[in-house]
DNA sequence: CGAATGATCGGCT
DNA sequence: GCCGATCATTCGA
């Protein structure tokens, strides 16, 4: 791995505010390696999540079940579920170990071998759709539900989120509600959305 | 064990 | 803009 491609240290996923965290996420990039081609995305959109209080989360109340065990493990690992029936979603694990905190990756800027990402999503030309979305994006780079609980920090591990060096300034993220969450009562208002102001690769909702 | 419910997407009108 | 797909997970009986 090159000096300007390197792998974000475990302190940063552990930090105890899951906002900074999602913040800090914007212009990161997730990359991804099962053996058949790199892919990666510059990461453009990404929602905090954080048990107990925050109703949207899945671990609300602590709730621990199989499903939410990986949540409450340190920063730095995967929580991928399925959505819908349909769609897996990619979190980040944040906070030290006992905090079930989150952060849902919602949109990427396609960043490398677009060619395997098209072909995962069976679409013949570059188009927002390819990355803009939580869905989506997973199925670009091939992450599904059976690496959830995955360390990203381990060297062996096929997924993991890297630096760049393409920041992204304070004044370029905006932040709004979450998407999806109407049924989490006064959570649902709460501004924990953020997103590259005007980049093209950010979900509509 | 049965029933309800999504942190969504894409096709159709 | 609306609507159906599709299934793991959760909770209550």
């Amino acid at each position: 791995m090159s000096e300007k491609n390197r792998r974000l240290p475990r302190s940063f996923f552990t930090r105890s505010d899951v906002l900074e965290v999602s913040r800090g996420l914007l212009g990161k990039y997730l990359v991804t390696d099962f053996g058949q081609g790199r892919t990666a995305g510059r990461i453009v959109e990404a929602e905090a999540y954080r048990a107990p209080d925050d109703k949207a989360c899945h671990a609300y109340g602590n709730r621990f079940t199989d499903r939410t065990r990986v949540m409450f493990a340190r920063g730095g690992h995967a929580y991928i579920y399925l959505c819908y029936g349909i769609h897996h979603l990619f979190n980040v694990v944040s906070g030290v170990e006992g905090m079930a905190h989150a952060v849902l990756i919602r949109a990427l800027e396609p960043a490398e071998n677009t060619p395997l990402m098209l072909q995962r999503r069976r679409m013949q030309r570059v188009a927002p759709r390819l990355t803009a979305g939580p869905g989506v994006l997973s199925q670009a780079l091939g992450i599904t539900r059976k690496y959830t609980g995955i360390d990203m920090l381990d060297s062996q591990s096929p997924i993991w989120i890297e630096e760049r060096n393409a920041p992204v300034a304070e004044e370029e993220i905006a932040a709004s509600p979450r998407i999806g969450v109407g049924y989490a009562e006064e959570c649902a208002e709460w501004e924990w959305r953020f997103f590259v102001k005007g980049n093209a690769w950010v979900s509509g909702g």
